[in-house]
DNA sequence: GACCTCCTACGACGGATTGTCGTATACGCC
DNA sequence: GGCGTATACGACAATCCGTCGTAGGAGGTC
């Protein structure tokens, strides 16, 4: 039922839009057809996970991602990176391929925030 | 007991190196402390997930990698692009951490081959 | 032909994860 | 003391993965 937890990421990526949110406030995001429990028990299992954090207010708790959608998405990047024998050239090609094809015109913002960097230091 | 496939993982590994493998091939390889079976069954299920392919040489499978290493990663890494609104440049950022964490020469090299696929086109 | 060895096919089982709820219970307010 | 809302907790089914066991086929050996 779940290769990939597809509520899971649906609830973060609510989150991800930033600022805190009660179990209801997500349940009216993204809740469509589903009962407010299940809202609940997600948040709480991502709890669990660490991925998000929360305060009590009142009664309810508030939730807030842990790490912003761009640091997730690159720490499951960095999981890549482990896997990997080192960054061969023939694996930064077919990253380059990769970004390519979602965004042609990330590869020169790519090359000028290396070059910003080099120079940072 | 899998939150990541860890043995598939080191299966694929195996046909990595390259070349046709047969299941006594891998359980040689990987098989330490484990049934000849549990071998032949995980390399049934890539079968069946298309991660690798197979061909009869007499009684026994062959099997070998349906992509390379480096494409395989790629694709990971595409489909966490697919996930991202656009390659925005906090995520650019996010990602060049990652890449010089694991290697700091690697974005010297991912410059030059950012350069050198301007140049060709 | 009986036997041994190796291979595959297939099914099974347990643990973990995820989606999905239901119920019980606590809290604040009128 | 009720009502409405929130949480806590547990439950169930589906799927994935690690792990085997067993049945049965194909081929070589005595």
């Amino acid at each position: 039922m779940a290769r990939q937890p597809e509520l899971e990421r649906r609830v973060l990526d609510t989150l991800w839009q930033g600022g805190q949110w009660s179990v209801r406030d997500v349940y009216d995001e993204v809740g469509a057809g589903l009962a407010y429990t299940t809202i609940a028990t997600v948040l709480d299992r991502l709890h669990a996970k660490g991925r998000v954090q929360r305060e009590k207010e009142g009664v309810a708790w508030r939730y807030h991602a842990t790490r912003t959608k761009e640091e997730a998405l690159a720490a499951e990047v960095g999981r890549v990176l482990q896997r990997a024998d080192g960054a061969s050239e023939p694996l930064l090609v077919a990253f380059l391929d990769e970004f390519e094809q979602v965004d042609p015109e990330a590869l020169d913002r790519l090359e000028a925030l290396i070059r910003a960097r080099r120079e940072r230091q």
